[in-house]
RNA sequence: GGGUCGUUAGCUCAGUUGGCAGAGCAGCUGACUCUUAAUCAGCGGGUCGAAGGUUCGAGUCCUUCACGACCCA
């Protein structure tokens, strides 16, 4: 045990003294701000010598004998305030001589210049409204850039209500997202659409290639699985005479988190009754643009593709369309005497340099064969279509062509971006590639999509020909911001937890 | 899963060949009525990620583990 008081303390001490004195700074329960910082400091002239109230936390403090100043920052940005002992009096003066770094402040007073210039606060009151007994990692300002704050990442994601308090733009991140998320509810509501919320608790774990977690109902004695896609009870709502409805919820893939993945994530899924795929990349092209006139305020977002800025406009339409075979031809020279059975096909992956034991059909190694050599080349806008069936156990096969299905996935700035099928109607079909899925199941794929009775079922009564999408909200608030990292447009990114 | 690197004060980081644990900022005391990376004088602050080993002696070398970053699968 120290014998001498780290930070920690003496803020605790200095708190009990307050309470003792009878200033309890956590007593205060409002105080109302007539101005924020920024609102005064980038119109001085229309500000001044009007009396102003702000409050915020106190970024930086240059306190004298008998006058200082303080930084307070607040969501807009910062104001200096020039406080001076024969105005304020020596009581406040003094107790403002215990204000530290972090802690959370209100201050009125009239808007003035100081003899340097710099459009400050004349206090007339400065009252402590929160103490922070952690001093924030607020680093210095030098020439308008915070230096030395808190840059470790691991830190910075687990304390992320600290990264959010030293970095204006964490925050905007979400901020950004948010305005994305809105556009997009508007977009679909404007459509006619239907937002509606399904069970995130499923027996069955559907609609998608991924472990799910599993939990246990305690009132029932059943195990249920965290749903990982939003697909099966969209498409029981098509059956049940819903002609348009989207969800934006949370899904669950039990894998690790990296720079692109997160535990859990947020989805869009829509289905619209009698439309079908290119009805889908119509709408995916304008709901595109409007996502990122959201983020950005116009049609294009700055792309980071390795070491280079890319700017990519959306609104230049239609969208590039490639079937992914002809992706393997024009990137990797790879043709249909490479793929022609699954020995060609194991040969081809090895030259590609994959493994071709963790796939069991030729359908995943064109896949794989195409993230590795077709998807870090899609930097505009691109639709590849014409997936393998094997991979695609929910999407219409291609009429003339049973190996290939009615699917397409979005691409931009070398990531996916949304997934969409001509869904299948037809019970017969649907069954018979759950069963394909299941034998898969059967060999060890701990992904391969399971039986879905109960989903038949309602295929059976009879399902309109459906257009359906998937898009990962965080992935696309990502590359739309520019984002280096998914956690970035995260608010709480998984994190391992420490110790045992 | 594999490889490389990292973990030292509240924060950002040094630490030589194995020989007293360091700096800047932050903090504490004092001075200072227009400062702004305030300044000046003084002071305190360490389980060097954890455990074990080698050694007269380990922040430094070895082993294992934890957590993370980057690259690869």
């Amino acid at each position: 045990m120290s014998t001498i008081p780290d930070q920690h303390r003496i803020r605790r001490k200095k708190l009990e003294d307050l309470k003792a004195a009878g200033a309890d700074p956590f007593v205060w329960e409002r105080y109302p701000r007539t101005h924020r910082t920024a609102t005064i400091v980038d119109r001085p002239d229309h500000h001044m010598d009007t009396v102003v109230s702000v409050g915020g936390r106190i970024t930086a403090i240059r306190m004298m004998g008998r006058a200082g100043f303080l930084d307070v920052s607040d969501e807009t940005g910062s104001i200096q305030v020039y406080l001076r002992k024969d105005e304020v009096g020596d009581e406040v003066y003094a107790a403002v001589r215990t204000f530290d770094l972090s802690d959370i402040i209100g201050v009125t007073g009239p808007v003035i210049r100081t003899d340097s210039g710099e459009t400050s606060i004349r206090a007339k009151e400065c009252v402590l409204l929160a103490k922070a007994l952690r001093p924030l990692p607020l680093g210095k300002e030098y020439e308008g850039k915070r230096t030395r704050t808190l840059t470790d990442p691991d830190l910075r994601q687990r304390l992320r209500y600290v990264d959010f308090a030293v970095h204006p733009e964490a925050r905007d991140y979400l901020i950004r997202r948010a305005a994305m998320v809105r556009a997009i509810r508007e977009f679909l509501d404007n459509r006619g659409y239907t937002e509606v919320e399904t069970p995130v608790l499923q027996a069955i774990a559907g609609g998608a290639a991924a472990r799910p977690f599993t939990t246990h109902h305690h009132a029932l004695d059943a195990d249920l699985k965290l749903r990982i896609s939003l697909e099966l009870p969209l498409k029981r709502l098509i059956v049940g005479g819903f002609p348009k409805v989207y969800e934006l919820g949370r899904v669950f893939r039990n894998e690790g988190a990296d720079r692109r993945h997160n535990p859990e994530f947020t989805l869009l899924e829509l289905y619209e009754a009698f439309s079908n795929l290119e009805d889908i990349m119509d709408l995916v092209e304008a709901m595109y643009v409007v996502a990122c006139k959201a983020v950005t305020g116009s049609t294009s977002f700055w792309a980071n593709i390795r070491d280079d800025r890319i700017e990519i406009d959306v609104a230049k339409r239609p969208w590039r369309r490639l079937p992914m075979l002809d992706g393997l031809l024009e990137y990797g020279s790879i043709g249909p005497d490479d793929l022609r059975d699954l020995d060609r096909a194991r040969d081809t992956c090895r030259r590609f340099d994959i493994d071709p034991e963790a796939e069991t059909s030729v359908g995943g190694m064109i896949e794989k064969l195409h993230e590795r050599i077709v998807q870090p080349k899609l930097i505009e806008p691109t639709f590849i279509t014409d997936f393998p069936v094997e991979t695609s156990p929910l999407a219409k096969k291609k009429p003339g062509n049973p190996e290939l299905t009615r699917r397409f996935e979005v691409y931009m700035a070398t990531q996916e971006l949304g997934n969409a099928f001509s869904e299948i109607n037809d019970p017969i079909d649907q069954r018979a590639r759950f069963e394909d899925q299941v034998s898969l199941r059967d060999r060890g794929d701990a992904e391969a999509h399971p039986m879905d009775e109960d989903f038949l079922t309602a295929l059976e009564y009879g399902m309109p020909p459906t257009g359906g999408l998937g898009v990962g909200i965080d992935r696309l608030a990502m590359v739309l911001t520019g984002a280096s990292d998914i956690s970035d447009v995260i608010t709480f990114p998984a994190v391992r937890q420490l110790g045992r």
